[in-house]
RNA sequence: GGCCCCGUGGUCAAGCGGUUAAGACAUCGCCCUUUCACGGCGGAGACAUGGGUUCGAUUCCCGUCGGGGUCACCA
């Protein structure tokens, strides 16, 4: 704010003698000179264009919803990418605004300019837009919003909080500090020195305990100021807290006289947190258990402004295993902390908000397993079952979600999701996928029947995954031919020339064509049955398990694929006898 | 350091006075008429610790230890 004091007028000639019943200043006073300020008149010379909150009391209604209706909201900084942990509490947001009917709105709490980021709101807006959270009321672009309770972004609500703070001083629950930042420093170490608590409080807080007038002096006299609240708290009172996620805790009172607006005149984190949430009728709280400790502050503010205050829901956050220590997800130190690796690795949206779920809910695995496949806007969240301590971060079970996400895909869905990571990260995948029709063929490989393959994660796996079935990949890379029991160049020429000269056939079903590499496997003095072979030792050198590696290596060069009649079928003769050909020239 | 929160297998977690202490992921073994995957069956693996209270404590109380958070004109 660092105005220039305009009070001289005020001074001389109050405009408001009259004093309301309820200033702490006696009539008497005022009575003996026109000098004598109250508080109304302090807060008028400092806030002279702020309107009355009645303003604000009208122009944002109470929200007509239905009961138990919860009204919550994601409220980020725009300090740079989206957080995971950010994900979370948006996804139980949302969730639970959902279920009840409620509102689900997004805030932008950017009252710290300095470490403000470009394009940071359009950041978050697209995080969740990619991860299907959109709000329901709140900013929907870097300037643009909708809903009835804006603006929503803090920046631009400057003159509501500065009428709050208006009311406070006028009440005489905040009041103007001369401080300077350096006194501030020097009033901590000099408690730190007398080994008592930290902090703006009690007697350390030196302009709490100024005269109306001294203060109206100071700023008359153009001295810098910000805004304090007030405390009526005493720190050995006790005060009980019900969270709901936490349950019972107990605190100290609060007693320090926060800063409730900044030099720049805009608000601190408490008081737009206390403004915000109660003009814009938040039920329900949901954020980081980092302010569990702020919650006796919070509540005292709300209380002083003559708010109800919403419910809180502390979430605890999602942890790393550093070294044997648990930290917090870091933002510097962790690339799996940004919600954007998530999108990078192709790590499909609905994986990662069911694993989110799995740490939100136990009750998630069982009613997934339940309901394998019902969207997971149907399962019902329970905030109160939520975990009290941090979860590990799991990227192993994670994947295991992926993979069960993406198994239940149909071809079609798989190739468009691949397709569309393809685009944005792997132009060789994107060539491969060109063909549609094709790519769908492999794609449908063993997928759609009641155990579908669960080999691709994530999208980035999916070229590891199928590269083998496309020919200007396979034939582009040098192959090696992993032959395993059975390895003799002569005996492996003879296998695939006598399968595609006399057994393969493209029409045959699955048991006939299986019945062939038995036949096949037995006209070269192989085991036909595996169980032959155990039961024969020294018989045979090799079984028909042995001979269908060889055609897997020779088709694929890998040893491990899905099924091999599926394979073949959408190769077709004339690609399987080129890849065989080739095979034997190595 | 003050204040606060938390402590069940490797991980996520049910249980909250009497249980053979669930389940999932990971791991190991077996089975699934050829691999892998899927699936099935089975194995190994846990109540941080010391005191109380109690007929009986993983569950309740206190201490210890361990982990985390917070003590800004940052959110």
């Amino acid at each position: 704010m660092r105005q220039k004091g305009t009070g001289l007028f005020c001074l001389i000639f109050p405009k408001n003698v009259k004093v309301r019943k309820k200033s702490p200043v006696p009539k008497i006073l005022i009575l003996i000179g026109v000098i004598i300020m109250n508080y109304k008149d302090l807060a008028d010379m400092i806030f002279p264009e702020a309107k009355d909150i009645s303003y604000y009391e009208e122009k944002y209604p109470r929200r007509n919803l239905k009961e138990g209706a919860i009204v919550t909201r994601f409220a980020p900084s725009p300090t740079g990418f989206v957080h995971i942990g950010g994900l979370y509490q948006s996804l139980i947001a949302k969730k639970l605004a959902n279920q009840t009917e409620g509102v689900f709105f997004l805030r932008i709490e950017d009252t710290d300019q300095k470490r403000e980021v470009e394009n940071g709101v359009e950041n978050i807006i697209n995080s969740l837009k990619d991860f299907g959270l959109e709000p329901d009321e709140g900013m929907i672009s870097e300037t643009e919003e909708k809903g009835k309770y804006g603006p929503y972004k803090q920046s631009e609500r400057k003159e509501i909080y500065q009428a709050y703070a208006k009311y406070m001083i006028a009440q005489g629950k905040a009041y103007p500090c001369f401080c300077t930042p350096e006194e501030g420093e020097e009033l901590r170490k000099k408690q730190e020195a007398a080994k008592v608590r930290p902090g703006y409080y009690g007697v350390w807080a030196k302009c709490r305990h100024l005269t109306i007038e001294e203060m109206a002096e100071k700023i008359k006299s153009g001295e810098s100021y910000i805004i304090r609240f007030k405390s009526p708290g005493r720190e050995d009172r006790k005060i009980k807290h019900k969270d709901v996620i936490k349950g019972n805790v107990e605190f100290p009172e609060n007693d320090q006289d926060i800063v409730i607006i900044k030099a720049d005149g805009l608000p601190t984190y408490h008081f737009a947190h206390a403004v915000d949430d109660y003009l814009m009728g938040t039920t329900l709280v949901i954020r980081g258990d980092e302010w569990l400790s702020s919650v006796p502050l919070h509540l005292q503010l709300f209380y002083e402004l003559g708010f109800k205050a919403p419910k809180y829901a502390h979430i605890a956050p999602i942890m790393k295993n550093d070294n044997g220590n648990k930290r917090k997800l870091s933002k510097r130190k962790d690339e799996e902390a940004a919600v954007s690796y998530y999108e990078e690795q192709g790590i499909p949206e609905e994986a990662v908000k069911e694993y989110l779920l799995n740490i939100a809910n136990s009750t998630f695995e069982n009613w997934r397993r339940a309901n394998p496949d019902k969207d997971i806007s149907e399962f019902q969240l329970q905030i109160n079952k939520m975990s009290v301590s941090g979860a590990l971060f799991d990227m192993v079970k994670l994947l295991d979600v992926g993979k069960t996400v993406i198994s239940k895909f149909t071809a079609e869905k798989v190739y468009e999701e691949a397709l569309k990571w393809a685009k944005r990260h792997d132009e060789e995948l994107e060539k491969l996928l060109e063909n549609k029709e094709y790519s769908l063929k492999v794609f449908g490989i063993e997928r759609g029947n009641k155990k579908p393959r669960k080999d691709i994660a994530k999208w980035s796996d999916v070229k590891d995954n199928i590269e083998y079935m496309y020919d200007e990949l396979f034939y582009s890379k040098k192959q090696d031919y992993p032959y395993q029991t059975i390895n003799d160049k002569n005996e492996i020429e003879k296998i695939l020339n006598l399968y595609i000269e006399k057994y393969y056939d493209e029409n045959d079903d699955k048991q006939v064509w299986f019945d062939k590499i038995k036949e096949l496997s037995g006209e070269l003095g192989y085991a036909k049955e595996v169980k032959e072979f155990k039961e024969n030792p020294g018989k045979y050198t090799a079984h028909v398990g042995d001979v269908s590696t060889v055609l897997r290596v020779a088709l694929t060069s890998r040893t491990n694929t899905p099924d091999m009649y599926e394979i073949m079928k959408i190769l077709g003769n004339k690609r399987i006898e080129e890849r065989f050909r080739k095979a034997i020239e190595c």
